[in-house]
DNA sequence: TCTGGGGTCCTAGGACCC
DNA sequence: TCTGGGGTCCTAGGACCC
């Protein structure tokens, strides 16, 4: 399918949401907070202005934002998926291919509407307004990519009027001028600097970079990313939603827990969400999955992070059937314990290459395992992570390299190795 | 005694998004 | 004392097979 895109993104929705069934919000500075009031899920333009942050700890700001007079609301997930599926059926309205991207968000295909493009997106833009009550913003573009940006900039440029498009190069060149490698759409922190390393530095060096230089250096993913800046469409619309490849229920506790019969209970419990969740989508599964963490945010007690997986012989989606195998995967990991550091994964390796050359490993700090420990290091550094590794040949134990990481190539012959 | 190349599958973890 | 919850995709590396 190729054309121009749209995509339509309601303006900070939850607080929209909010403020539609209690009219003496708008023009306040409104909240909107997630799951135990633990953090700040959605502002309105007004809270934006104010300083607050998305996604601060309330406890922590909490204080200095109500001094300011902002409105607090605790999140209403039943409100907003019923407001969403009202935005959603106005948008089909619109376009035949609609893809409903999240629960505030769509691509929609404008295909046959070149030529009219601006004003069909007002026109969408004034009834949604009026038949639902949410205002929202659009960004037209030949690609994803490209549509993500316009909308963004739609929304912070009130000259835009709500609405953006970016059909010219003239107009994506300005727009790539405007922003910084982590605005784009599928960039944050770590992959901008993976891209700083390699010398690009803004969007429009990275558009223009060579693709298979960026595919070498990052990924395929980033690749895409620069054809997709280029106006060529490398993601496709998705009209059809597809089923869901995993259901999740979880919950913080809010405080340390320990007793055994207290995680029990809460697995049960948010198991049995799962499954009424998988129900109402006909879904059915042939295995449940269990995870139990520690505080990430007390980064001086010890961490740990436990999970396990037990499969079922016929998929279901029984709620007793589904707590059942919840409970062994519990189980199991209780019974793991909390000592599976990362000395016990690293540890069987170096007793594999303690049988295959016992005198090299024999003393941790002789100066011949040193020496070949900065070999594999500086092999790895020129051929890339994973390039050579200590692994299994039939029942033989050896090196492992992979200068092209395609085929593997063994050798017990360490002595060979040194020579590299 | 010495010696491979070509795969597939699975899991853990990284990175991102809303 | 209190720091969300729910997803997707990709890669690396080990295990295993013929």
């Amino acid at each position: 399918m190729s054309g121009p895109i749209a995509l339509v993104d309601c303006n900070n929705f939850y607080a929209s949401c909010e403020r539609l069934f209690q009219p003496a919000l708008r023009g306040k500075p409104v909240v909107v907070l997630s799951n135990n009031d633990g953090c700040v899920i959605a502002r309105s333009n007004e809270a934006k202005a104010l300083g607050v942050v998305m996604g601060d700890p309330w406890h922590l700001v909490k204080e200095k934002h109500k001094a300011n007079g902002i409105i607090v609301r605790s999140s209403n997930y039943t409100l907003y998926g019923d407001l969403s599926a009202r935005v959603m059926r106005t948008l089909a309205d619109f376009t035949p291919d609609l893809e409903i991207y999240s629960i505030d968000e769509a691509f929609l295909s404008l295909a046959g509407f070149e030529g009219r493009l601006d004003a069909h997106a007002r026109d969408l833009r004034a009834t949604v307004v009026q038949w639902t009550g949410i205002p929202v913003s659009v960004g037209i573009a030949p690609t994803k990519t490209l549509a993500k940006l316009a909308n963004r900039l739609a929304k912070k440029d009130p000259a835009c009027g709500g609405v953006l498009t970016l059909a010219t190069l003239q107009a994506q060149d300005a727009a790539l001028e405007k922003i910084a490698l982590t605005d784009l759409w599928g960039v944050a922190g770590r992959l901008a600097a993976r891209l700083r390393v390699i010398g690009v530095n803004t969007p429009l060096e990275l558009r223009d970079a060579d693709p298979k230089f960026v595919r070498e250096h990052c990924s395929v993913v980033m690749e895409r990313m620069v054809y997709e800046l280029r106006g060529t469409p490398c993601l496709d619309l998705e009209d059809v939603t597809p089923d869901r490849k995993s259901i999740m229920a979880s919950r913080s506790f809010g405080r340390s827990v320990t007793a055994f019969r207290e995680l029990e209970e809460a697995v049960a419990t948010h198991t049995a969400r799962a499954a009424e969740k998988m129900r109402r989508q006909n879904l059915a599964t042939a295995s449940v999955v269990v995870f139990v963490h520690t505080n990430k945010f007390k980064p001086t007690a010890p961490q740990y992070y436990g999970t396990r997986e037990v499969e079922l012989p016929v998929a279901s989606a029984d709620t007793s059937k589904l707590i059942g195998a919840a409970m062994r995967a519990l189980a199991s990991i209780w019974r793991k314990g909390f000592g599976y550091s990362k000395a016990g994964v690293i540890f069987p390796v170096l007793c594999a290459a303690a049988e295959a050359t016992p005198d090299l490993f024999a003393a941790p700090d002789s100066v011949e395992r040193k020496r070949l420990m900065r070999t594999v290091d500086s092999l790895n550094g020129r051929y890339g992570r994973g390039a050579i590794t200590y692994g299994t040949m039939g029942r033989q134990h050896g090196w492992k390299l992979r200068s092209d990481h395609k085929s593997p190539h063994y050798t017990t012959d360490w002595e060979q190795l040194l020579k590299v």
